[in-house]
DNA sequence: TACGGACTTGATAACGTTAACTGATAATTC
DNA sequence: GAATTATCAGTTAACGTTATCAAGTCCGTA
């Protein structure tokens, strides 16, 4: 039944190291000491070896180097949506930093599904990453990220966190930060102030909420809070609902990037006037925020510093599980600030840019 | 003088086919038909290797599988930034093709520097990756990617053009966008047309300068360029120099994503009523530009389509250059339309979304 | 005049995988 | 019943690189 297929030939592939050797009249280990360095060759040999390998465009084949180092120069990164600009930054500053270190990453996009996550774990172990950063979909870990921490391949989850196995974690304040917007809310006198949000089972939404929470608690007020609004559509159906009701809310608390654009979508629809109509500020700012209808207040996240500091918590993993005495695991966890960037849309009327 | 560097040493890194092959009591051989599929195995051993695949958790090493087969089963993609939504679209949606193929995606961010860009070329060809598309810094090609010519390696340019190299091209109609652009202001009344962009070596720029002089020079008027504009600062000093001359000019259009935001930001910051103190349109759309203070009217190009058709180009040419006798070097290159997105910025006041 | 070092090169054996053979049975065909 | 043909499994030889060992050469010193 299984068709035997049929056999492909293939040449070519640039030149190897022994080319370059025998172009120089000398032992491919010369060479290999010519390229990588910090061994005893002579001045005279080098430059001949240099000069052969430029004549052949030599380039070393990494697949080789790695089968006898074990581990490739390469990271592994995986984060949910590229779309997304926050995403985008972190992945940014990650390919930065891994430049600097001589390795190149290997970005996926997990398309917020769980499935396509694994499989995307799986194919970089194959490729044998030396580490992996990862915005996990969910909270426990997958299977495939346990059989990594095995294979002692350093781990850091990057915007939320990972349970179930000894991974760093870099993070950003999302209790505090939502806490502090939607007090700020409070003391501009709004009292129903809702909250409307997209998966509640990811990490940063979850921890949000609880921010939410506290503030409404603490100042005595009932939280409203509505989950798995995902389309667009759905959030002006809510929204238009709502603002029906007799005692309409005033103000509004967004909890991530995607939901905040559906809204303001929805709040240009409906011709509602910001902050008269309804006031609102949403969590993770961006670029255009200053430029919209009416300014939006945001809680900004520190995308760029968060990536370049998960990722420099990732290569100081690789350097210490490489020295092999100094597996001190030491706790890994930042925790990085959010800021409240305040703009019209709160009720607040000072700031322009 | 060269110091011998210390050895490191290294154990571990998972199973490996001859671990899973004595545990099964099978031949390595075997475990290789096993995983590969394809040829003839009976329904009991592959039975009892699967078994002992999933009890060692065991994974192929990639870089063993690449030495044999000549080359990696990852592309690279070159792009000048990540933080640019429309680049990053294209990345996504490359991703996804490449994903489909059972390929990963090595994406690089040249930060618009040739060098950084040469040498990130390099560091792919180590890799020995199966192909490579890339958004070129500069029309002429780099020598690194003829070197990667000379090895074989497929190449598609991607939203610009790249000279000297047999490469792919993906692109989207420059000029022509610029042109229907720029004559709808026209047609709109303006006799004042200015045009401010950024490099205008970049061939993107060079081409919808071409629509534009086409446009104006089509409807007897005098085109008005300012290229080199690269900081938001500059955007608002030009722009309040411009608007302050006794016959100001009462229409913009700008180059590209990043001089339509320095734009916006200086109209904001000098208080200019779009449409009617200045009619705007830019080039290349964004998702929030329908819920500016103004609605942008913009030429939307295709980013999904333009990645998508650029990595099923790739992937053509990878299988055509597997299979020895069909090399018919087909001339590669599609070139897909924009679309003038009526808004309220060009003087139109239809459309809300 | 050996002798121990600091240099400088080379030969060889892995690393983990698959292509290409080599043998075996068993099933099918004429 | 002999000759194919399909099915199944094992052996061997690479792929390109680097670690390790071995073997020089050239010094200065005991």
């Amino acid at each position: 039944m299984p068709p035997p297929r049929k056999a492909t030939k293939r040449r070519h592939s640039g030149p190897t190291i022994t080319d370059v050797a025998r172009e120089a009249g000398v032992a491919i280990m010369t060479v290999s000491r010519v390229v990588n360095g910090g061994s005893y060759v002579s001045p005279a040999t080098e430059k001949r070896v240099k000069a052969a390998i430029r004549r052949l465009g030599y380039t070393p084949n990494e697949a080789a180097r790695m089968l006898k180092g074990q581990r490739a120069r390469m990271i592994g990164l995986v984060v949910p949506d590229l779309a997304d600009s926050f995403f985008a930054t972190c992945a940014n500053a990650v390919q930065q930093v891994a430049g600097t270190h001589g390795y190149m990453t290997l970005i996926v996009t997990s398309e917020r599904s769980v499935e396509t996550e694994s499989n995307e774990i799986a194919m970089m172990a194959a490729r044998r990453i030396a580490g992996l950063l990862i915005v996990p979909s969910r909270v426990g870990a997958d299977k495939r990220l346990r059989e990594l921490e095995q294979a002692e391949i350093p781990l850091v989850a990057l915007d939320r966190t990972l349970d179930g196995v000894d991974a760093g974690q870099v993070i950003v304040e999302n209790a505090g930060g939502a806490e502090e917007a939607v007090r700020h809310l409070v003391a501009h006198g709004h009292r129903r102030v809702i909250c409307i949000g997209y998966d509640a089972k990811v990490y940063t939404i979850h921890e949000r909420i609880l921010g939410y929470r506290r503030a409404m608690k603490e100042a005595g007020l009932k939280p409203e809070l509505w989950t798995n609004v995902t389309t667009a559509a759905a959030t002006e159906g809510l929204l238009r609902r709502l603002m029906n009701e007799p005692d309409r809310p005033t103000a509004l608390f967004t909890l991530n990037n995607v939901t905040t654009i559906h809204a303001l979508q929805a709040v240009r629809a409906m011709q509602l006037r910001l902050p008269a109509d309804l006031a609102m500020i949403g969590f993770d700012d961006f670029e255009l925020a200053p430029l919209l209808d009416t300014p939006l207040t945001a809680v900004r996240q520190p995308a760029l510093e968060l990536g370049r500091s998960a990722a420099r918590m990732l290569f100081d993993m690789i350097r210490r599980s490489r020295d092999v005495g100094t597996d001190t695991k030491a706790e890994r966890r930042i925790v990085l600030p959010t800021e409240l960037i305040l703009r019209a849309s709160c009720g607040c009327n000072n700031h322009s840019s």
